[in-house]
DNA sequence: TACGTATTTCATATTAGTTTGAAATAGATG
DNA sequence: CATCTATTTCAAACTAATATGAAATACGTA
């Protein structure tokens, strides 16, 4: 399998125009080199999703809101006055975790209680 | 310990001006009201910490990059190869991945080598 | 039906994050 | 030292996320 110049990717014009060190070359080639990375990178859909999951944890509100709803599933106004802040903030906090699958929501005459789904608790739980 | 108001919380004006849902209400009373909760939360400083760590994953940028650099470190021309985008992208990228400790970079003649750190390694790990 | 409470929605303002390209820096080599 | 390559830095343009308050909705009760 070995080309003229040992050490580089095969048939590929290089990733840079001198060489870089051996050490990261060498386990390129066993990977397949660019290519082989390509290639085990997950779908750009998987890769969406990661990060949009991270994104809706990136929010001291929406951690802080996590970590409430771990204790015990509550009505907005209990969230609301735990915080201390608006209902409209609030609302758009919740949305966001909902719609990433982190919290569920059921109505119970005027309140509305929110709770961690079994996705949202893997993350509770990795805070404590 | 009950009260005058059975279900409500102890000598506090209450979270709504109307009764919460009992269900809820009993199990708040258990975890010391709107006060036992927020007793339970984290510091600011955490929680702020634990939303930083979790913004640094949440593009899809840098999720790719903590893939790639979950089979190898690798310098930075080979990272913009294997994703495409420009230098000084993947460097602001690359930048905020390292003052979150999800990497490190340590320089070897003209090239900048970046690894996951063992905190990066953990997030990559839980992807596959 | 009318009214009160809890929550959401909407439009807008404000702030934060990302992209881009040009210029700067750092190391290697002749 | 001059030059080349890899990478970073910087400022500006652009885009996305968050905050805010007023109005709308949904439910309960009289």
């Amino acid at each position: 399998m070995a080309t003229k110049r040992p050490g580089a990717q095969s048939r590929k014009e290089p990733v840079c125009r001198t060489e870089i060190p051996s050490i990261i070359q060498c386990d390129l080639d066993e990977a397949g080199g660019v290519k082989g990375l390509i290639g085990r990178l997950p779908s750009q859909k998987i890769i969406g999703k990661i990060s949009a999951t991270h994104h809706a944890l990136s929010d001291p509100v929406r951690i802080t809101i996590l970590c409430l709803l771990g204790v015990q599933p509550l009505c907005v106004c209990v969230i609301k006055e735990c915080i201390g802040i608006g209902g409209s903030k609030l609302s758009y906090h919740l949305n966001i975790m909902k719609e990433n699958g982190l919290v569920d929501s059921e109505q119970q005459g005027n309140w509305i209680i929110y709770r961690l789904t079994d996705r949202g608790k893997k993350y509770a739980d990795e805070i404590g």
